[in-house]
DNA sequence: CTCCTGAAGG
DNA sequence: CCTTCAGGAG
């Protein structure tokens, strides 16, 4: 649920959603539609119908050792859990470490390079500690627009303090007429039960 | 590289 | 109007 979408959302989409389905076992019963209806208007209906997928495997093959063999897992989500759920001495990083680190740097970083510079500016801080420390750093303090590097502990190795070469440029295609404003429309119809296709076009 | 979602805030 | 959001897959 957090993938592109604010904690803020998340947070009040989550209780329902986990009384809904407690465990991996009654998400795969309970089918990809049902799923993608109680996943609600958060976005990215694609993740809802990954988990559902995850649910499946797991509860067919039991947990794999490698999280990233889940469907919609990657590094950064396998890393998250483990920094978080087991404590382990890794960073997933996600946009925020990423300007954190890349305006340090002064560059723009690979993925790897901006891996091993999170664990590094960590500084004595380690596994859950160092990385929700990085992401409030990077959400709270080095924000995309007006950072407040007055405030920054990182600012004496700072090169850039403010915005690199390069640095993300999300510009969202017009909503009005798109194919994601119809998509929207189907989804809401069969949010709200079954219904004609017809019934769509009237919209 | 591109695409994918909806909502909140500037 | 614009940008941003605990990414992943093709």
């Amino acid at each position: 649920m957090l993938h592109q979408t604010q904690v803020s959302r998340v947070a009040a989409a989550w209780p329902g959603f986990i009384a809904r389905f407690p465990d991996p076992g009654v998400m795969a019963a309970a089918g990809p539609g049902a799923v993608i209806a109680a996943w609600g208007r958060l976005g990215y209906p694609r993740r809802a119908r990954r988990l559902w997928e995850a649910a499946v495997v797991i509860t067919a093959r039991g947990w794999p050792d490698d999280l990233t063999d889940l469907p919609g897992v990657g590094r950064y989500t396998a890393g998250a859990v483990s920094a978080q759920a087991d404590d382990a001495d890794v960073v997933a990083v996600d946009v925020n470490i990423r300007r954190v680190v890349e305006r340090i740097a002064g560059r723009r970083l690979t993925p790897r390079e901006a891996e091993a510079s999170a664990l590094e500016l960590g500084g004595p801080l380690g596994g859950r500690d160092r990385l929700l420390a990085l992401m409030d750093l990077g959400s709270l303090v080095c924000r995309p627009r007006d950072p407040r590097c007055d405030e920054c502990p990182l600012a004496p190795q700072c090169t850039a303090h403010g915005p690199v070469n390069g640095e993300r440029r999300t510009r969202q295609a017009r909503f009005e007429g798109s194919f994601r404003q119809r998509r929207g429309r189907v989804l809401a119809q069969l949010r709200a039960g079954p219904a004609a296709a017809g019934a769509l076009d009237a919209d």
